[in-house]
DNA sequence: GTAGGGTTAG
């Protein structure tokens, strides 16, 4: 199916005017020398003649072998120093040479020092200096060096075009590249595989297809890459069809055909064909190279087949490609996608002691750390972090991320503070991830304000971040506002997510707002296109039960057919213990047993239960069970930051180096308290409490040792801000409001579902939690 | 020309 458009037909096409003259620059509309943003040093005629002309050949040539090695800055500087101590034509072909080496990351604009000094400006220093901007991604710049070449008369040889088209493609320039296009047709260029590629990547870049597929049937020197341009050219419009079928006919089916194939196929979506695919590679393909090697452990990553990973890093090892950085950072992820720590901090570790020159870079120690953090294990990634920072390893937006979101479970505000105050330093402002990132911190810290503050300072606003502010206002309890940004979202036409829907319903259902609740649930389906899962179900009879519509939702789990999952039970559970319903409490909690013979909590509810209603026999019994089947609960504990640093307490903790003071305040703390009418209440134990929930310790509950702490080490009037892990006991809700109005403290309470703000006797939780 | 790290709920 080859096509049979000429070059020429190509050219008159549509191609913009152009003035058909033999100078390069009146042939570009668009590189008038009046519009030229920078000025170049006309050049210099006056060069001091080399003293010694073979000392400059040798010089020469072993600058040519430097440019194949990796060169510092600083050695390329002291060579240019040598060049003009020894009267070197540092603006010929010596600067030439420098200018070469210069053009490498982070000496560019040296280098472009340089090359203002030299004479001899033919194509290659041109050549040079543009293809090193465009390399580190200085696309624009580029652009105005071939401005400055056209507008002094230098011909442009094929390579310069290349580079340049590579600026344009990434600038998706489309007029200035078809310009570029235009004039290499006109003058006769002949055809390279290297320029042509360049031209077909331009018109993929830009979402020029028609014209990349009519340029590909005019290829006469195509290779692999041509090939593989296309066949990328349809993954990156999601064409897969087409991409396989063009690989199917691909004349050149080399290793990187495969590599790309693969890939595209893994970036659309397509992991399981894209495994098969790497299975049909290894029997009929060709051999694997790293590109191969560091797709495959990503693939294993993404489906976690932590067999198929660690079967493929045997093979790395043995064939020595744990070296290459791609490879490595592909096995340290591979191995936190599978849950698998230890085994990615070895091959961290591995890198950090390397002696063979493949350094651990800052991506692997971004790897690690997130890793950790997506494991949950939030207090490590901060000790990976702060040794990185320890060891000078940069951090950029994403350790920055992960870092917000390790500060978000710990809530600790004070280094979620440094974090924003760290990007705010690093001075390349806030993309969308961080922001979600750091507006999830602030929330999750207790500090609404903030989080608003940062969530409308950003101009684009994607779902995540979306989703993030409202999570943050329904966990705050504020439901109303919650929905309000949720219709803003929609307003301003942005997709909800299934998480959308989450933070919108358990907005819902901790505002007591049954109708909303509804509404959002069946547009969701409607209008949205988004199935319910069972976070939405989960939602829904939590929605229903908290206001009270107990038998409403448990006909809501039979109806929907979800009655063999847990989290349904546990939801009405904590409803009727809401209302007091200790009736359906029992035979919820005994589904709950039935479902889950294994799960401790279902047990502890349940004897909680028969204890209340004074059946302490049953109780007993059930405890003396979890005891034979050596079950065991969660501890709760709580904790709380003060002076950057974190305090820890489990219920009747005596470890605190305050220990003494914290219990003898409590006492009389209690004391006051029962004058104002608090009393224990140990009738309210229908919830899913942790193991100190037993009467005896009910004052030295984790939280309430937390509150005192906090109380006593801070002058008065200070609000508080304490974080529990489990949900907050009835009892300790209870004790907690009366605190606060003794005290006359704010006391911010983060549980495992949600936050309190307790003022003045009152909870913004109203009680419903 | 083809490869690696980040955010939201539960």
């Amino acid at each position: 199916m080859r096509k049979t458009v000429t070059s020429t037909e190509l050219l008159n096409s549509n191609f913009p005017r152009l003035f058909p003259s033999s100078s390069a620059s009146s042939s570009f509309s668009f590189f008038h020398p009046h519009h030229l943003p920078i000025r170049f040093l006309p050049p210099n005629p006056n060069l001091p003649s080399p003293v010694h002309p073979e000392a400059q050949e040798l010089f020469l040539s072993s600058l040519k072998t430097l440019s194949r090695t990796t060169i510092t800055l600083r050695e390329i500087e002291s060579l240019h120093c040598a060049a003009t101590k020894s009267g070197f034509a540092v603006r010929g072909q010596v600067g030439i040479g420098l200018l070469n080496l210069y053009a490498k990351p982070g000496s560019l604009d040296v280098g472009r020092k340089l090359f203002d000094e030299i004479y001899e400006r033919d194509a290659l220093p041109w050549t040079i200096l543009i293809s090193g901007f465009s390399r580190n991604g200085k696309h624009e710049t580029g652009i105005q060096l071939f401005a400055g070449m056209i507008a002094e008369d230098t011909l442009p040889n094929r390579f310069t075009l290349a580079s340049v088209l590579k600026c344009c493609a990434n600038l998706r320039d489309l007029g200035k590249g078809r310009e570029i296009h235009g004039w290499i047709l006109r003058n006769g260029i002949s055809p390279d595989a290297v320029l042509d590629n360049s031209i077909l990547e331009f018109y993929v870049k830009c979402g020029a297809f028609g014209y990349a597929k009519r340029f590909f049937g005019t290829l006469t020197s195509s290779d692999a890459i041509s090939w593989n341009i296309m066949i990328g050219a349809y993954l990156e419009i999601g064409d897969v069809d087409s991409s396989m079928e063009l690989f199917g006919n691909s004349l050149y089916r080399d290793v990187s055909s495969w590599n790309t194939i693969i890939n595209g196929l893994m970036q659309n979506g397509f992991d399981s064909v894209s495994l098969q695919l790497l299975y049909r590679m290894v029997e009929i393909g060709p051999q694997f190279n790293h590109f191969t090697y560091s797709m495959a452990v990503t693939l294993a990553g993404t489906l976690a087949l932590l067999a198929l990973g660690r079967q493929i890093h045997g093979r790395v090892l043995r064939l020595g490609y744990e070296h290459d950085g791609y490879v490595r950072n592909s096995l340290i992820s591979m191995y936190t996608k599978c849950g698998k720590m230890e085994a990615s901090s070895f091959v961290f570790s591995r890198s950090l002691h390397s002696f063979d020159g493949s350094v651990a870079k800052s991506i692997d120690w971004s790897s690690m750390i997130a890793g950790f953090v997506q494991n949950g294990r939030g207090e490590e990634a901060l000790h990976l972090f702060f040794r990185m920072l320890q060891e000078g390893v940069s951090v950029d937006q994403y350790t920055l991320t992960s870092i917000a979101s390790a500060c978000s479970s710990a809530g600790i505000l004070e280094q979620g503070k440094q974090v924003h105050a760290c990007v705010e330093k690093l001075g390349y402002g806030i993309d969308v991830f961080l922001a979600s990132a750091i507006t999830d911190m602030y929330a999750k810290c207790g500090s609404l304000t903030d989080a608003r503050k940062n969530f409308e300072s950003m101009d684009r606003k994607n779902v995540v971040l979306w989703t993030s502010i409202i999570g943050s206002y329904a966990s705050h309890g504020h439901g109303r506002e919650a929905i309000q940004l949720f219709d803003r979202m929609l307003n301003e036409n942005i997709m909800p997510n299934e998480i959308s829907f989450v933070a919108v319903l358990s907005a819902c259902s901790h505002g007591g707002l049954v109708k909303e609740g509804y509404k959002y649930f069946r547009a969701m389906q409607e209008n949205h296109n988004v199935a319910p899962g069972i976070e939405h179900f989960t939602c829904m009879v939590d929605l229903l039960g908290r206001a009270g519509l107990l038998d409403e939702a448990r006909n809501f789990i039979y109806e929907n057919s979800i009655s063999h999952h847990t989290v349904m039970w546990r939801a009405l559970l904590s409803a009727c213990r809401v209302h007091q319903n200790v009736k359906m409490a029992v035979w919820a909690s005994e589904q709950l047993v039935q479902l889950d013979p294994d799960d401790v909590g279902s047990y502890v509810l349940l004897s909680n239960i028969y204890a209340s209603q004074r059946k302490f026999a049953e109780a007993s019994k059930l405890r003396k069970l979890m005891q034979d089947r050596g079950m065991t609960k969660e501890p709760g504990w709580s904790w709380i930051q003060l002076r950057n640093k974190v305090h820890a307490f489990v219920a009747g903790d005596r470890s605190h180096p305050e220990a003494e003071g914290i219990y003898s305040y409590l006492e009389r703390l209690f004391g006051r308290l029962k004058g104002l009418g608090y009393s224990s209440r140990n009738d309210l134990v229908l919830h899913d409490v942790e193991e100190e929930q037993r009467e005896s310790m009910l004052s030295f509950h984790s939280e309430k040792l937390a509150i005192a702490y906090g109380i006593i080490s801070t002058p008065s009037g200070t609000p508080l801000r304490v974080m529990k892990n489990l949900r907050v006991c009835a009892d300790c809700h209870e004790a907690i409001k009366y605190i606060s109005q003794d005290t006359s403290r704010e006391i911010v309470l983060r549980d495992a579902h949600r936050f309190h703000h307790f003022k003045q006797g009152e909870c913004s939780c109203g009680d419903y939690w």
